[in-house]
DNA sequence: CTCGGTTCCGAAACCGGTTTCGGCAAGAGG
DNA sequence: CCTCTTGCCGAAACCGGTTTCGGAACCGAG
């Protein structure tokens, strides 16, 4: 009795002689054993520079690739770089995706790695789906995204001594590799062109606090202003807006405070555009009457009245730059010397203006809302 | 003389032996052999089906899992599924690539599956990314977005016997399976919904002629037309709408002609937000001097004034559904038979209405007809 | 000339699976 | 009772690599 499922033979030709070249067919061509063509081409000291040069120059021309499974069930090293993406509304660097992954996937397929990615639909089941990928030896290490103050994923890989590089920093910096873009720097950059065009009572719409970019883009905010000599109002600070609601309820909040600010730098650019919509259900023209300030570069901002002023960060590069450094941590250099800092770039776009006069003048009193053009 | 790259010794531990299940581990605990361990596991018909039942439970109790490098190398088929995402600036898609990989990544997994990404800066460099793929055998067969009307991927993986899955549909079906959202059905309807309102003149800004999606989403627009007893003025038909700009510009050129259309319906959501753009500049407002109506859902859509009608397609699902089907394809079904197609789901948020008085006046001088409902 | 030490490569085991082949035992048929 | 299937499993080769081990060839020193 036969099942549906059961079967008597495989496929006849398992697709793998296709004309492959095996290490095999270089020995032999060469008049050497395999043992010495892989060692030779693995850089083994124990062979001759003569012998090491004939076989690669051989196994070049006749266009030998090893097999990546073959070399991984003995070595343990499948040669893939592995990412896990996590599910989450609160994520608002989505559009960027594409160029993200085309960047660690360039870099990584450079230097013959290959990019597994997986996903996780909760933060739960993120730590299983890394098990599983380490179970079945399906990377060789990880890029973690969005990096967190304190991040079970990293907890997880060093226990398991499995080689890791984030994007982003954390808290506990041991053990770690990263690559990151310096938010805090631009953020304070932001906090210092705004002073200088004379404004004086600035707020922060942080963003999502388990991120260690949050609290890093909040400290570059607070480092800018206490170095500008401003105070910060801690009424005009809120965190987690990450969204155009988000943004948009706190910037209502804040505009209606008695001092309320003649500018507000938000830690994303989602958050920022919330704010547009609050200063236009009040009559304020935003580079005018409210400065803005975002960060990310997303290409809504392109298309708001005005344009919105914001730090634009290249995607393509952080990916490379990951990949890169994964690699090289794979290799087995110190992840303390794996840690690179990129800036993002300024786009001045229009969303910027000195504070009005009445601003300037009043600090108690509300300024008359004007409603010219 | 050690050159820097030279080494004497792999790790000594290869992470394999950490603690892994092996089949020998299963068999021995049996006391059996591997080979009939592995054919009762692969539905060996020369197996019992005691001793078979007996195999699995065992092996689920050990938690063996089978390693799938090992099985590669033999078998050819690395248990993994290939993407390759193509980087072209008129791709406005790319806010859903995080949820579609997810709802890939999910579907795959699911079957035991992984997913491979690999990226092509251009069209050219796309097959030799596919052939670097097939020659390493990083993956047993690939889904590829953005189908065309004539693909030199389909091309390729039909002449090397690789399985495919398209997402779209392409001229010529002959050994290609699909899954696709009907977008032909979701313009047609858009028509219908705009002569229910009392519409006649009606314009189409059509999507990036060289995919299938634009070919048959347009052809639904002439076929609804047709239906509707409304004839196209060609004029107001053009192509390759992709971006903000495009759907602006033509929008502009359309809106100048003297029978200028009551309503616009667009291939791709950006050409709809250019719309807006060129509505404002002429002082129409849109849903009601002008109704537009889109396609893709994007989330900018949402923030319009008034939000944008459009179409919304399920990206997880999509995605899943055509792992599910690559699997299947993997497994040897016949690939006429692995072709889906889903409906996209209409979303009414009131960039639509019933064409102004004077409008509707001068239409009904060309077309008297009778608008019951 | 012998001896000990390098240098360099071959032989063979190994990794974790899959697949072929052959043979034993039980049951069917004569 | 003997043969012929048939069902079922073990033995061993195999996939394409890597790694261990041992020994031949060559070297300089004694």
């Amino acid at each position: 009795m036969m099942s549906a499922t059961e079967r008597t033979s495989k496929a006849a030709t398992p697709r793998s002689r296709r004309g492959r070249v095996t290490i095999s067919d270089v020995s032999d061509a060469l008049g050497l054993t395999k043992s010495t063509v892989s060692r030779a081409l693995n850089d083994y000291a124990d062979i001759s520079e003569a012998t090491r040069l004939k076989v690669r120059r051989k196994a070049d021309a006749m266009g030998y690739r090893p097999l990546s499974q073959a070399q991984a069930i003995r070595t343990g090293l499948s040669r893939s770089l592995g990412l896990v993406i996590q599910q989450s509304d609160h994520d608002a660097h989505r559009p960027f995706l594409a160029e993200f992954l085309a960047g660690v996937s360039d870099a990584a397929s450079a230097e013959g790695y290959t990019l597994t990615v997986a996903s996780s639909a909760s933060e739960e089941t993120t730590l299983e789906t890394f098990r599983a990928m380490l179970a079945d030896h399906k990377a060789d290490g990880f890029i973690l995204p969005r990096a967190r103050l304190d991040d079970a994923r990293i907890r997880l890989l060093l226990d398991e001594d499995v080689p890791f590089v984030l994007f982003g920093r954390t808290r506990d910096p041991h053990g770690c590799a990263w690559f990151d873009i310096e938010g805090e720097a631009a953020i304070a950059s932001a906090v210092e062109r705004l002073v200088a065009l004379g404004h004086r009572r600035i707020a922060y719409l942080g963003g999502f606090e388990t991120y260690t970019y949050a609290w890093l883009r909040e400290r570059g905010f607070r480092a800018a202003m206490q170095a500008a000599g401003l105070s910060v109002n801690e009424d005009q600070v809120i965190g987690n807006c990450v969204t155009r609601e988000g943004g948009s309820d706190a910037a209502a909040r804040i505009l209606a405070l008695p001092d309320r600010p003649t500018a507000i730098v938000c830690a994303v650019d989602m958050a920022a555009l919330g704010v547009y919509r609050a200063a236009e259900k009040l009559g304020l023209v935003i580079g005018r009457d409210l400065s803005v300030i975002g960060y990310d570069g997303i290409p809504e901002g392109d298309h708001t009245d005005p344009p919105l002023n914001t730090f634009a960060v290249d995607n393509h590069y952080s990916g490379a730059r990951l990949a890169a450094l994964l690699i090289r941590r794979i290799r087995g250099e110190d992840p303390e010397a794996l840690r690179e800092l990129a800036s993002a770039r300024f786009l001045d776009r229009g969303s910027m203006g000195p504070p009005t006069s009445t601003d300037r003048e009043t600090a108690q009193q509300r300024a008359p809302q004007s409603l010219t053009s």
